[in-house]
DNA sequence: TGGCACCGTGGAAGCGCTTCCACGCCGCCT
DNA sequence: AGGCGGCGTGGAAGCGCTTCCACGGTGCCA
């Protein structure tokens, strides 16, 4: 505003003037189109070179209808953003893929209905052509505001109750993941499981429960009959639902404890909850995994460093990042066109000495 | 593009036609203009709500100059930034202060000549109000570019050569940290002190190591005469140039080892670079504290939770990206005017069982 | 009661860019 | 040798918004 605020920048009329072009010609050199003739192009780059012309993006999106940017976002406490490194790996992915892309990684936290707010603004808006979403709860408003006035979307995970079934994304298989760790302290020979799961309004929470509940009804067992002393040898499960923190994981470890006798196994539904089990349980002066077996879930790099290393379902994160990137990319490009739907990728039990 | 492209957003025309004012007034009343009467203001918002009108971004930013976005730019491979919770904890903060000004936070890695190009295109271009730069190595040049086309910058850390001097910026006092913790182990009987640097085309580890040189100079030492015996009770330094990695720690710690008969004090310029020389330290069966005092820098979370539970300086890093921040939006809201020049805040040794 | 100030309003300009369209030129085919 | 197609180019429109400016209406003072 002030006298100083000169340093105009270059506008692309100066570009051409310099050149010695109309404004149109510049503006096809310099967006590459073919219909320039080599010369015209030369003295275009020449010109914008020497007077530092950038584009002007405002100008460029409000007739493009692009803005060649790509919005992460994830719908969570900025501090468990901050601290589980599971969001670190995808954003690693899907930052590759942007970049790659000649795109800008906008990245956002929702944690509050004003960041809510915000980021519909600020997306459909204008400033990003497509959005992807991680760590969706039940009710998340935000990406169908978003498909409503056509921003394209894409999901980490399956779309949980109040966001369309239809939303492309890049997901895991959650079911047979936590099916995998079940079979194996099943295969183990324990029989009492506690299992802790992630905020239940969450699929990924959701869908791994049904996985260990499926390998224990497969071996004949009972699930969420704690108490009562369930037939020798039959197995049974107990659900204590935790919030994915460390801090949660020790005090569903400590329910588990008290509600099950004989508990001899724990399944977290992350590593950041089972590392928080763990320390409960030593504290406890309960021995991993000679009493309790533990096993978390995502393989995050914390896991095989801890005490007894952590026997843990492993996800392959950053591929989950670079996959959602891709199809995000591809909707920003082709509009809000059907999104192939998405892959799911396969998780891998990785056992190491906590089970 | 398709046929289905359909679904156009509302525009300020039709919400306009439908409160039954012009497009003046309408804008006058979205923006929250004074001029305009109760009776149309109402109109208008609701006629916007009905339409869920959101304001076309490009267009109200080609005409403000303003995007109401700030961008957090990391000057550093995506690696460091994602393994180091220094970063997390700045931007942690620095989120908290942007969000709160109701502007949009863009976060950008710049690890290649590329990405530095097209952060220059995308901020410059004015899709950001200002931007605040972290971790940046001498001769960067992106902050300068912004700066000559007009784009606020803040740095977190004292500018490195290569950037203006008088650049706003948030900072700690890296010289008095570094000083403090030889002063430390100085004061525990240590003689023969191994520093552990950042790389050296960084301010921050420039400075740390300085500080390290006046606690040593005061206690009458020798500064990089690591070899020779020194004077029973005379104090000397020998200095390793390490990467601000666990693993570039090992390998430092390593070196010093070979380098440093009756090596007694390892002062590593970073938390996860102490992690490392803790790790090797360990595997040669080398005690700590025992034989070997250990300290840190940064005091991020896993100081607290390693071995021997670590000594380092403190940084308030959360206030750093709020202090950063803060500055930011001013300029971004004030244009490039003067930026007060910024803070520098106070380290805190914490002194643990490394030591 | 006439004039003035002020307030709310609408018309219109224009931010910097892309792109449609029309135009002139050259070279080729018939 | 005349006409036609195609290519490179420039003029001009217009993306959706903010804001300057001018204007009519009202209420107040003299």
């Amino acid at each position: 505003m002030s006298a100083e605020a000169g340093r105009t920048t270059a506008t692309l009329d100066a570009v051409a003037r310099t050149a010695g072009v109309s404004r149109a010609t510049a503006s096809r050199a310099l967006t590459g189109s073919p219909r320039v003739s080599d010369d015209a192009r030369e003295r275009v780059l020449a010109a914008a070179a020497s007077l530092s012309y950038v584009p002007n993006a405002a100008a460029r999106a409000l007739v493009t209808r692009r803005s060649d940017a790509v919005a992460f976002v994830v719908c969570e406490q900025e501090e468990r953003f901050f601290s589980d490194p599971f969001f670190a790996s995808v954003l690693k992915g899907a930052h590759r893929v942007v970049a790659a892309s000649r795109r800008q990684l906008v990245f956002a936290v929702v944690a509050s209905e004003d960041d809510r707010a915000r980021l519909v603004r600020f997306a459909a808006g204008g400033h990003v052509d497509a959005a992807i979403f991680l760590s969706v709860h039940a009710g998340e408003t935000a990406p169908e505001r978003l498909r409503e006035r056509g921003v394209p979307v894409v999901l980490v995970g399956r779309p949980p109750a109040g966001v369309a079934e239809d939303v492309p994304r890049a997901d895991t298989d959650n079911v047979a993941g936590a099916r995998a760790a079940a079979e194996h302290v099943l295969g183990r020979g324990r029989r009492r499981l506690g299992v802790i799961t992630g905020p239940l309004d969450m699929p990924s929470a959701e869908d791994r429960l049904e996985g260990v509940r499926r390998a224990v009804a497969a071996a004949g067992g009972v699930v969420g009959a704690p108490g009562g002393p369930a037939p020798a040898g039959e197995p049974s499960v107990a659900v204590v639902e935790g919030d994915y923190t460390t801090e949660g994981g020790r005090r569903a470890a400590a329910a588990l404890l008290e509600r099950v006798p004989g508990l001899d196994a724990v399944l977290a539904q992350n590593d950041l909850m089972a590392v928080g089990a763990l320390g409960l349980l030593r504290e406890r002066g309960i021995g991993v995994p000679d009493d309790v077996a533990v096993v978390g879930y995502d393989d995050i790099p914390l896991a095989s460093a801890v005490g007894p290393a952590l026997t843990t379902v492993h996800q392959p994160l950053e591929e989950l990042g670079r996959e959602s990137a891709t199809l995000a990319v591809a909707l920003a490009v082709g509009g809000a066109e059907e999104g192939r739907g998405g892959s799911v990728l396969r998780p891998r039990l990785v056992v190491r000495s906590s089970s």
